[in-house]
DNA sequence: TCGTTCACATACCGGGGGTATGTTAGCGTC
DNA sequence: GACGCTAACATACCCCCGGTATGTGAACGA
């Protein structure tokens, strides 16, 4: 079968994406070296290079695509519940339960904000993920369940919060580490509900 | 006047320390050369090996200078409040404040992870600041202000939104971005308070 | 005083990110 | 359908920088 060129192209850019992806998730962005990411695809460096402008553009995009993903993942399982309050839930519950891939928790939770800047970072999390909870938050708030209120600080804090329990419980061997994590979260988040 | 060896020793690994910290606070762990650290102290490269096992072991010793220092100040404004809750509340305001500091965000907050692992950063994380939450949390749960239940979760949680506010607030220029978070912060631990 | 130690300097190596320069095959154009 | 252009690759190279191996002179103990 003989490809066209657009094809050949786009063929080679997903390559290269899933396998950054895989090795970035594994072994950390320091420790992989872009041209075996290329060879591993059965291309060159230089190849790679005409695809991304560079080792820290290929994790960029890496990045982008897990962090879409997620935030689409955690979305749809919101979204899967009628109350607000539960969506909130449901939303954090899903976060948690997505640490445990671990091209989420280091590509995203521990080598992103360095790579790429916190800044860079903050704004892609934002769009992705954030966005979300910012959302349920203002829901909430419009609904009377959480008292008026400015919905960003909350959202960062929360946001903070599930990103280091997500980390927090790869690494906790406990059974009921996650069981008593979600039961934490739960009274953390009842402060917020006006009428508990 | 002429100093001892032990003397010498001692000033040149102070002054790598210091220099050394200054440039991963500024420009972050990537962009600082090694060598560089050592020429603006007045030492070769082939030197600063003998004060430091490599740029992360440097990098180490700057993380757990700058743990202590923080730990330290964010238990010394809790200690100054009596009253149980309060302390708690004077805690995490601390380190809200502690943000400010360069040197505790992108050094600790940002790069520790990567640069150190994430497992070894954490360890240090809990010798030096999550443990004084742990404590302040346990007294609480002692004294029956907040429910019975596993308290290390909950410093998780704390920790991580605490970490991730302290950032947030620091490319924040709203006015009242500090006054909002504490805000908010209050709203979550109130969950957490057995008879509010 | 003399040998040893040790805090440094000097010189070198090699990995790896990034670039400059071919080369060949697909694509539009006349 | 030949021809020139473009673009997706390969090849070869640079050089920065972390790390190491080796030299040197001054302080220290005996």
């Amino acid at each position: 079968m003989v490809l066209t060129r657009a094809e050949q192209r786009a063929a080679t850019r997903r390559a290269l994406l899933a396998e950054g992806r895989r090795r970035f998730a594994e072994d950390g962005y320091h420790d992989v070296v872009f041209a075996e990411v290329a060879h591993a695809v059965g291309v060159t460096k230089g190849a790679a290079y005409h695809h991304f402008d560079s080792k820290a553009g290929l994790f960029r995009a890496v990045v982008a695509e897990v962090q879409q993903e997620l935030g689409e993942r955690v979305a749809a399982t919101a979204d899967r519940q009628d109350d607000l309050w539960e969506r909130l839930r449901a939303g954090c519950r899903a976060f948690l339960a997505a640490g445990a891939d671990p091209a989420v928790r280091r590509i995203l939770l521990v080598d992103a904000p360095t790579v790429l800047g916190w800044q860079e970072w903050r704004a892609m999390d934002d769009a992705a993920s954030v966005r979300h909870l910012v959302d349920a938050l203002a829901d909430l708030v419009d609904a009377g369940v959480v008292a008026e209120q400015p919905v960003e600080p909350l959202a960062r804090l929360l946001s903070g919060a599930l990103n280091e329990a997500a980390l927090w419980l790869a690494e906790t061997p406990g059974r009921d580490a996650l069981a008593q994590t979600e039961q934490a979260l739960d009274r953390l988040l009842a402060g917020l509900h006006v009428s508990r």
